[in-house]
DNA sequence: AGCACAAATGAAAATGATTTTCATTCCCAT
DNA sequence: ATGGGAATGAAAATCATTTTCATTTGTGCT
């Protein structure tokens, strides 16, 4: 197994704790760093080995990933502009929680994402 | 757009209501029936579209297809056997509203998912 | 410094699901 | 029967991710 390489992980903090490899590795260029995506594949998967970062799915399958030490927050989307709210999800978490709990899953996890029309459309 | 070819959803029926477009395809070849892998896949985003089946991802990031209750509901989902429990989420309802209406947000919709590691695995 | 050996790196090829293209076949209304 | 639009599927294209493998880099030892 190989360790993360320390500039993959600067760089997703930099992404806002939350971006797809590709788009880490597209970053890490825009900025001027030499590194392969070979790389930063393997350092996210590191990374999600030793559970410094969280993954997950965006709808079209590609995987993202997340620093889990970030304040966990979820998104209100506007279907017609894409704008997009960050949001508490306090009610969410506690509800994820006692669901699991009631059924007896462990290790969970949970995605939620609310769309709509904005003010401004 | 295309209409959904009924084998597809019967196929989906008769693999216990959980399947990859692979699988189903697989699976009706399986059985004899001549059909594309195209028109597998075309079905089965149709179904999703009219919200017959619902669409989530494996962990690998296969995209499973699931037949799928009417009643609006959420699902915990084992991530290492694929088991599903639908479950309630008045909390869920309540806190997208409350989150629209608090920025001027109308016309949402809100997808909430727990996934996790089940009793059993 | 010089050497040996392991770990890290990345370019290129392979994989595998999904989408796109496009020519052919079906179906149905006139 | 016939024309046109919908459905079909084989093959090619796409795209994220993984695998291979040769090269580079780092580290400890003499
Ligand atoms: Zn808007
Ligand atoms: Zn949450
Ligand atoms: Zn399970
Ligand atoms: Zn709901």
């Amino acid at each position: 197994m190989s360790r993360s390489n320390p500039r993959v992980l600067s760089t997703l903090e930099r992404a806002g704790g939350f971006a797809s490899a590709q788009e880490v590795y597209r970053l890490m260029q825009r900025e001027g760093e030499s590194i392969g995506l070979t790389t930063v594949y393997r350092s996210l998967q590191s990374l999600v080995n030793d559970k410094i970062v969280d993954v997950l799915r965006r709808d079209d399958g590609e995987a993202i990933y997340r620093l889990c030490g970030d304040a966990h927050h979820h998104h209100l989307v506007c279907k017609s502009c894409g704008d997009t709210v960050e949001i508490e999800g306090g009610a969410i978490e506690k509800w994820a929680k006692v669901m699991a709990e009631e059924h007896g899953f462990r290790d969970v996890g949970h995605t939620a994402e609310i769309f709509g029309i904005c003010s401004k459309c």
